[in-house]
RNA sequence: CGGGGCGUAGCUCAGCUUGGUAGAGCGCCCGGUUUGGGACCGGGAGGUCGCAGGUUCGAAUCCUGUCGCCCCGACCA
């Protein structure tokens, strides 16, 4: 195929838009791929929808190899479903919704699994049936407090979502592991960097649920990996629990005043002063134990206080908290709160005093007391004690006081020993590129997808969800692959495959580009030719670069001596050949 | 939702402090010259200065409100 530019709908841009800040989301407007209609909302022009189908067709290619069918949802949805499984409500504004004439609720989906289980639901009724993998390639809808980045995180955008049914958990891992190998497989192909981290399965529920995360600084997710292959997303992180330590013998709670002790540097500071440890040993944060007051959020709207006791070297991660405490919200408590618990008090709270359990469903105050991993049986801590300026020391856990729970709410520290006993982690940034789910039963569950087993016997279909962001992969490639001058693609995803550039006026050079084009074409190409007449050769040179298709074909002055130039447009590189070679030369 | 920045021609921006007939470059149209790094000459089209209200003889400019956009943070299967 040739495409001529004389003939295309293209407009690049002298000038960097006004509006784009990262590389990719400028780049792919100055050069004519996308145009922004609202925020996080993109048009897409002849070579971004070139670029996106070449993506698509590599992902069509493995999701075939591994055995799943394409089909196609209507973005636009009835309320109901979405009803059924809860997730009208816990998207919450996330949610595009509207009305149809009739007052009726519709969507636009965030997401298609219930629309996808309610169609196998619809055919099939045998465990003959299954395994059943299937497909689409379509928009989403998720309205974003705030889109950024260009195509990075839209409102609108295309994903690649696959969905597995089988009637065994075996069976589950089966498919799951193919989607994951297929996913392998596509990224590879897209040479495109990734780590496979555990994550957490978040609102979607489900059991098991791993994300393809690429490796940059610009990354949203932060993820942690241990030199023995260990890695996960810092909010599925869970903590190594110690051993349970001895209590006999461990010398009773002590309680000292410790004014002016707001935070837990200065506390330390007056523990080693006036406090040493018996053992000659300097007091540290990691000695002391922290109570954070958070306030959960439910999704009827009810509000909760909870406490969580963290080792005071460390910080509640609050996108780990709203992990632990999800589908709740985590807001900050506020001086109404305390007002309401008069035995809080601010700086010096602590789940014991002379008179008795403090926090705790079964303590005076009634607060839910949540503990973190580390804070096991016979371990002893400095907290507080209740009462203004003082402290107590030497307070032991499983003795003094007991948890109603364990908390996951700490931050992941570099070094920290990851759960699988691999070693020390160190923590990356990344951007999600693709995640897979093993959701089990839970929409299925909720939705009465049943077939018949071996036995006759009605049972509930287990479920995988598998997505790769199409357009956010897009825009991955665009920000790895450019320069000053504009884009680099690669041959694999570039929306041409040779760019030929015609020089000059002379009538000659027109003739030469026109063989080498007919050349290119006879061998399979497809090309983007630059045959406007009256445009300068620094005008097409700065257009070719902004492109970005990777081999490029001058013809100009070259043509007098029988020649054109073959130029690289990642290395730069400029090689002159006889015209009738190009073509040959190209196909190597 | 908090913090910051910005709304003037198709695009990128100046003008605003100190109120007095709306500007530049690029792009676009016509004619001509030019053609290996975003050429040049001449002529031309194109703007309710985001919107609303106020102050004033007079507002792009000052005041109030409002809407929108971008960035940082919070949030984000």
């Amino acid at each position: 195929m040739v495409t001529r530019l004389t003939n295309f709908f293209l407009k690049t841009l002298r000038e960097d838009p006004a509006d784009a800040e990262v590389v990719s989301h400028r780049l792919l407007v100055r050069a004519g791929y996308i145009r922004r209609q609202a925020p996080g909302i993109f048009a897409w022009l002849p070579l971004g929808l070139r670029v996106k189908g070449k993506i698509e067709r590599i992902v069509h290619e493995e999701m075939t190899n591994a055995g799943a069918h394409e089909v196609h949802f209507p973005a636009l949805l009835p309320r109901e479903p979405y009803e059924i499984t809860g997730r009208w409500d816990e998207y919450g504004d996330g949610l595009f919704r509207l009305k149809d004439r009739k007052g009726s609720d519709m969507l636009l989906a965030p997401t298609h699994e219930e629309a996808f289980a309610l169609l196998v639901k619809d055919l099939y009724s045998s465990y003959k049936e299954l395994p059943l993998s299937i497909y689409q390639i379509q928009d989403k809808y998720r309205d974003e407090a705030r889109p950024r980045a260009g195509l990075l995180r839209g409102r609108e955008f295309t994903m690649k979502d696959a969905y597995s049914f089988d009637h065994t958990d075996a069976g589950l891992e089966v498919s799951y592991q193919k989607q994951r190998d297929a996913y392998e497989r596509i990224f590879t192909r897209l040479g495109l960097e990734y780590v496979i981290v555990a994550a957490d399965a978040g609102a979607m529920g489900g059991s098991k649920s791993e994300e393809f995360l690429h490796p940059t600084a610009v990354g949203e997710d932060t993820f942690v990996r241990s030199a023995g292959g260990y890695a996960a997303n810092v909010e599925a992180w869970t903590t190594m629990r110690p051993p349970a330590l001895p209590i006999d013998g461990q010398a009773e709670p002590v309680v000292h005043d410790t004014p002016d002790t707001p935070t837990i540097q200065t506390l330390v500071e007056l523990a080693n002063a006036e406090h040493p440890r018996a053992d000659g040993v300097a007091w540290t944060a990691a000695d002391t134990l922290k109570n954070v007051v958070l306030a959960l959020r439910a999704l009827d709207g009810t509000r909760e206080l909870v406490i969580v006791g963290v080792p005071g070297d460390r910080d509640v991660d609050l996108k780990r908290a709203e992990v632990a405490f999800a589908p709740a919200e985590i807001e900050a408590a506020t001086d109404a709160d305390f007002a309401r618990h008069p035995g809080l008090i601010k700086g010096y709270i602590g789940p014991w005093s002379e008179d008795g359990a403090v926090l705790g469903e079964k303590s005076a105050t009634g607060i839910r007391y949540l503990l973190d991993p580390r804070i096991v049986d016979g371990t002893s801590w400095i907290t507080g004690a209740n009462t203004d300026g003082s402290h107590v020391f030497g307070l032991v856990a499983g003795r003094d006081f007991v948890g109603d729970g364990i908390a996951e709410v700490a931050d992941v520290r570099a070094g920290d020993p990851a759960p699988d006993g691999s070693g020390p982690v160190e923590l990356a940034r990344g951007m999600e590129i693709g995640h897979v789910f093993q959701l089990g039963r839970k929409y299925a569950e909720a939705l009465g997808l049943k077939v018949l087993d071996e036995n006759g016997k009605l049972v509930t279909v287990t479920m995988g969800s598998y997505g790769i962001g199409i357009t956010r992969i897009l825009a991955i490639i665009a920000e790895l692959n450019n320069d000053e001058n504009g884009l680099i693609w690669p041959e694999t995803v570039a929306p041409f495959d040779v760019h030929v550039v015609a020089t000059g006026r002379d009538a000659a050079v027109f003739e030469a580009a026109e063989s080498v084009v007919a050349d290119l074409e006879a061998s399979g190409f497809d090309v983007l030719f630059d045959d406007r007449p009256k445009v300068s050769p620094g005008v097409k040179f700065g257009d070719a670069e902004l492109l970005g298709i990777p081999k490029i074909v001058i013809a100009g002055r070259g043509v007098a001596d029988g020649l054109v130039e073959l130029w690289d447009r990642r290395t730069g590189e400029r090689t002159p050949v006889p015209i009738a070679e190009a073509a040959a030369r190209l196909k190597g």
